[in-house]
DNA sequence: CCAGACGTTGTT
DNA sequence: GTCTGG
DNA sequence: CCAGACGTTGTT
DNA sequence: GTCTGG
């Protein structure tokens, strides 16, 4: 599952991964880089126009249908993830299967592990911080002023072998610059092309490491939220303080 | 025909 | 908007 | 997703 | 436990 994330990259880092110049991307001014985000936030999202020319837009995280009406209070957490499996079934989903599928661009996500009685939140991402795309589906809704609001959900598929402990549910991760592009090519999907991008990932190259509680706090914001987090063993914990300080404290990524 | 719903996750 | 239920 | 609140009455 | 707010 997912349902924060973070998305720090810079204006250049986020035209580059896109393959646009800064014409191509819509309310660039209404992105803020954020280490610790979630629904109702808004994030940059790679689309085709038309032409079939990728483009850039900021849209909210947290899906509002179009039919929404005018007087409802938004609620972008209902619909933050939508489950790939039954996707073509779900009417508030299969209607922008075939024409609002989109790329959402983040440095990585956060699940948090339940240990005896706390919630230890990780952070899953890729080595060398190469940016993450995940498959979405988009729609745009427009309010009593006739302002137009457009937002997304992350699809969600089973978890991989390797993220199995610590969750039973991971975001769609598309792989390589291929997948992006069937993702986002014009046209229906093929059911048998739709059901292998949305395979779960289970590449190597997505680590994680343990981080902070305090970003628990949807309002924690700040690096510390990626910061590995260091974790002293019981036996260094009882050592004085000068000797623990050498120590190089490791990190245990697997199980 | 009209009315009403339309979602995921985790946890027990 | 579009599907399901009555 | 997690955190935090969760209530009524009468009076000003 | 369950709902609301971010």
């Amino acid at each position: 599952m997912c349902g924060r994330a973070r998305c720090s990259l810079g204006r250049e880092q986020v035209l580059a991964a896109a393959g646009v110049g800064e014409d191509r991307w819509r309310d660039y001014e209404k992105f803020l880089p954020k280490y610790n985000l979630g629904p109702g936030s808004r994030t940059p999202i790679v689309r085709r126009d038309k032409k079939g020319d990728a483009e850039l837009q900021t849209m909210t995280w947290g899906l509002v249908p179009s039919w929404t009406k005018k007087e409802d209070k938004l609620d972008f957490f209902r619909m933050f993830n939508a489950r790939s499996e039954t996707v073509p079934e779900k009417t508030v989903f299969s209607r922008l299967l075939g024409s609002k599928r989109c790329v959402v661009l983040l440095n990585g996500f956060f699940e948090w592990a339940q240990e005896h009685k706390t919630k230890q939140p990780y952070y899953i991402h890729f080595d060398g911080d190469r940016v993450m795309r995940m498959a979405g589906l988009y729609d745009s809704w427009q309010d009593a002023e006739g302002n137009w609001l457009t937002t997304y959900t992350i699809l969600t598929t089973d978890s991989s072998k390797r993220l199995q402990w610590l969750h039973d549910r991971m975001p769609v991760i598309l792989p390589d610059a291929q997948a992006e592009e069937a993702w986002l090519q014009d046209g229906v999907l093929d059911s048998k092309e739709y059901a292998a991008l949305c395979a779960p990932y289970d590449g190597d190259d997505l680590q994680w490491y343990p981080v902070t509680t305090a970003m628990s706090k949807p309002d924690f914001q700040g690096p510390e939220c990626c910061k590995p987090l260091k974790r002293q063993s019981i036996a260094n914990f009882f050592k004085p303080k000068k000797a623990a300080q050498g120590v190089i404290h490791q990190l245990v990524h697997d199980y």
